[in-house]
DNA sequence: AATGATACTGAGAATCAATCTCAATAAAAA
DNA sequence: TTTTTATTGAGATTGATTCTCAGTATCATT
């Protein structure tokens, strides 16, 4: 199905869907959660699947570009993406303690987006919702 | 005010208020709007008074540590600050077309943020709202 | 004022994610 | 097959940020 909609997506710009760009797929697709490119670079060679890091980033952008993954938020030691086609939208908690994150999804959220958007005459295409704070967990540790 | 915050907060720390921190301060200041600390370093060479780079990295760090300015946002292209002490929190909706960013207040907003965290067990500290989207204007000449 | 301890500065080096270069290669088109 | 176009990867490059460290400034104690 992903595969599909990233070989019709590269179709349409004239591109190839070569074994490289199928790796990089297959392997962003094992993600359940958040992943970064190096780590994703790592886990390919390691199968015994090639592609260079060049690739990897190249590919994580055309993955972005069709819809299929996201960029989740930029940290100081790169970018944090997730696979989001035919997720449900949702947003993060981010402890500043552990590093963890919570998803949630809120449908107040959802409607709030729109409204501002109609308060502002803005054209809202898509959003982040992130809360820092402290996690179940850490706040115990914490006192 | 915000300088003897500052100078509060370096005291507390067994640091020193010096001239090349002062002018990095005065400059903050001086934005009423986002900045990145390259432009802050190149207005503080342009009116004469004087700081390195390393120096305006270092007093940046400073200053969002004691919660005078805070980190908008990463960017490709590097980190975006904002002067927030005494501002009412706000959010932002970002214009994908021209750059243009628009601020806003929403109440709902943080008592989302409140019920969300309450629900989660999450000890929420701070968050931040980025609706990405075309502005009035960007509509306009897309269509 | 002199001494010693500590903090600060800036120039340039180092770091590191991300992109770019470009010659070799593969796939598609003619 | 020949030509055209897209892709690849190794390594170079970029660019923001941090680090290094020797020289300087400031503070505290005598
Ligand atoms: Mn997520
Ligand atoms: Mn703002
Ligand atoms: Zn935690
Ligand atoms: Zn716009």
């Amino acid at each position: 199905m992903e595969k599909k909609i990233f070989i019709g997506f590269l179709k349409d710009k004239g591109q190839r869907f070569t074994k490289e760009r199928a790796a990089i797929l297959q392997k962003t697709l094992s993600y359940h959660g958040h992943f970064d490119p190096e780590s994703l670079y790592l886990k390919i060679r390691e199968t015994g699947l090639k592609a260079s890091r060049a690739s990897v980033y190249r590919t994580l952008n055309l993955l972005c570009e069709c819809g299929l993954i996201d960029k989740v938020r930029k940290t100081e030691h790169g970018t944090i993406y997730e696979y989001t086609f035919g997720h449900k939208h949702h947003d993060h908690m981010l402890c500043i303690m552990c590093g963890n994150t919570i998803e949630f999804c809120s449908e107040d959220l959802e409607r709030l987006h729109e409204g501002l958007c109609t308060k502002q005459n803005f054209r809202g295409v898509n959003h982040t919702f992130e809360i820092r704070g402290y996690c179940k967990k850490c706040q115990k540790k914490r006192r």
